[in-house]
DNA sequence: TGCCCGATTAACT
DNA sequence: GTTAATCGGGCAA
């Protein structure tokens, strides 16, 4: 399992550290395979113009989750970064599904097993996550983290889908995974 | 109180 | 490649 500790560090450590660990929701999910890194300081995060009442999570303590709405249609989950007041978290884009299969297959309505978390919306929907998550802990029920099995190589790119420091190289993933949301240009 | 727009997705042409 | 769907936060007035 993964700790406070590991979350209390650097969001540019974390982002790729969380690279090949397991997330489940009430036992549904799967393996980490793209992140995206936001600092208060980056003026694509959230955090950036100071505290509301949208983000005032990500000015807590790091562990814990920041869920948000989405273009009034998707939610998308943070992980919340180093210390408290930092206000950095981890965008969690995409997973490659390995538990609970049938029950993401039929919340996300369709059978593809790429198409079940490929992007930051859908894995939400796949595991359930909606505004009833925000501020909880993830390092307890029902959110587990499980360290990485296996290592990774770590692809990185310019983050997707912002109009703000759209230059910045914060985008982080499992290099050549079939379930990226995009794939991360060729070296 | 009103208006603008987004860390997206899916269904189009 | 383009665009509708959909809604609450954030800020101007």
């Amino acid at each position: 399992m993964l700790t406070r500790a590991f979350f209390n560090r650097s969001v540019h450590t974390v982002a790729p550290d969380l690279i090949g660990t397991t997330l489940l929701v009430d036992g549904v999910g799967g393996v980490i395979v793209e992140v995206e890194a936001y600092h208060h300081t980056d003026p694509a995060a959230h955090s950036y113009g100071g505290p509301t009442s949208r983000n005032a999570v990500m000015f807590g303590p790091p562990g814990y989750a920041y869920v948000y709405r989405s273009y009034g249609i998707h939610w998308c989950v943070n992980f919340v970064c180093e210390e408290a007041g930092s206000a950095s978290a981890v965008l969690i884009r995409a997973l490659e599904p390995t538990d609970g299969l049938a029950i993401m297959r039929r919340r996300r309505g369709v059978m593809d097993e790429r198409a079940l978390c490929s992007g930051p919306g859908k894995l939400t929907e796949a595991l359930g996550i909606t505004s009833d998550h925000n501020g909880l802990s993830l390092l307890a029920p029902p959110i587990r983290l499980y360290d990485r099995a296996v290592t990774t190589e770590i692809a990185t790119g310019v983050r997707i889908g912002i109009t703000k420091a759209t230059d910045l190289p914060w985008r982080y993933g499992w290099k050549g995974s079939r379930f990226l949301s995009k794939p991360f240009a060729a070296e």
